[in-house]
DNA sequence: TAGATTGTTAATCGATTAACAATC
DNA sequence: TAGATTGTTAATCGATTAACAATC
């Protein structure tokens, strides 16, 4: 293999290799054998080929000149490098409509995330099952996490709760919070946390909708 | 007024305003005539003070020696440069969890965002309300839009349904369209189009949880 | 005043793009 | 072979950081 290993790749180069992954996977159905330029995808995505060569060549895979680069070769070598080959068990906190989008949206899997139990703190919700999963009582979440080693948690809780639950989180041995709370939350060096800010996407497309003489054209 | 109207503020400036202006949000509840240095802000939001310095320098907001930054006088800037003085109308296409739980979120309208319709193409859908907000049958997407004069539509759609609507939104007169359908979409230029592309964030996380030699300190 | 913090220029760093020889 | 496309080095660009005088 030609490229390092251990060397880490930066977020952008992460989600430029999501993109690829993303669009070759759409368009591969039954074109498996199929090959795509650095060209045609820096177009698609609108970007510049060179850059595509280089985050393809920093994890290993090479083209061939005149046809390309193999469509399944560069889906392995995306899903080796970022870790979709293994399963990353969570469990998602907060039975609320966002919990419940989430649980029922059967894409994870690609990237091997399983989702294998919901937490609320509504003793009414407990039993439930949303999307195949079943809804367990905030009160069992630590002897949970023990007892399954799960390692990544999902967070879909108001503002107030954030924080306590993410400390409970990180006492029980959880690693990885993705956390789609409406708060930042604070932990330890050793746990990943990612802010899933939604107002931020929508504060990119206001600025290019807002009237007036500041307005980009 | 010290900085230049109409320079445009690149994807990761606005990004880190954002920081700004939730974070101080969160501080000041009576505390309003509170000030915040540099140094303070980027030590909690994990960047460098200059740069804090820099961003509000770009959207005209003096701060104090020895003082810092007036907290109110941040978070109006904020407000005025991205646009969230004035209020966006917007529909929201499929009336699924994900739908839901966007209908539902409160927090928008501190943004300037207002949503007036939900669409679905389940005639059973048709007529119900959800977080206030009447589902409407997709039939009548064209003549709602020209109705409500809205120039922001939100996808929630399955993959193949996307593209299709996308097309006859921005035939309708769509001029932002922010895309949560697990599809990239193509629109003319003029139409501005925010890709909310939740596996990105999923696999910043993974990556980091990869066991094996790979995976970073 | 002394000292903390800003505002801004200069230096550094890294990421992007251009150029082009190597390859099939 | 000729020509399209890769792989990679060099050049450019922009963003980040360091330094420090200005300010209250």
């Amino acid at each position: 293999m030609s490229h390092k290993q251990g060397k880490r790749l930066s977020h952008a180069v992460v989600e430029r290799l999501m993109h690829y992954y993303y669009f070759i996977g759409e368009q591969i159905t039954e074109d498996t054998d199929g090959a795509v330029s650095s060209a045609e995808l820096a177009r698609l995505l609108e970007m510049d080929d060179t850059q595509v060569r280089k985050d393809l060549a920093s994890i290993g895979v090479r083209g061939q000149p005149r046809k390309g680069f193999q469509n399944a070769e560069v889906l392995t070598a995306i899903r080796r490098e970022l870790g979709f080959n293994f399963r990353y068990d969570a469990i998602v906190l907060g039975a609320g409509r966002l919990g419940g989008a989430i649980v029922s949206y059967g894409g994870f899997n690609h990237f091997g995330l399983k989702i294998i139990a919901l937490f609320d703190d509504d003793p009414s919700r407990t039993g439930e099952v949303i999307g195949g999963t079943l809804v367990h009582h905030i009160d069992e979440l630590e002897r949970f996490i023990e007892r399954h080693d799960v390692h990544l948690a999902i967070l879909t809780v108001p503002h107030e709760a954030a924080q306590p639950l993410a400390d409970r989180l990180v006492k029980s041995g959880i690693t990885g919070i993705w956390n789609f709370a409406p708060t930042r939350i604070e932990v330890p060096e050793h746990v990943h946390v990612r802010h899933e800010h939604i107002a931020v996407g929508l504060a990119q497309l206001a600025y290019y909708l807002k009237p007036g003489p500041d307005a980009p054209a």
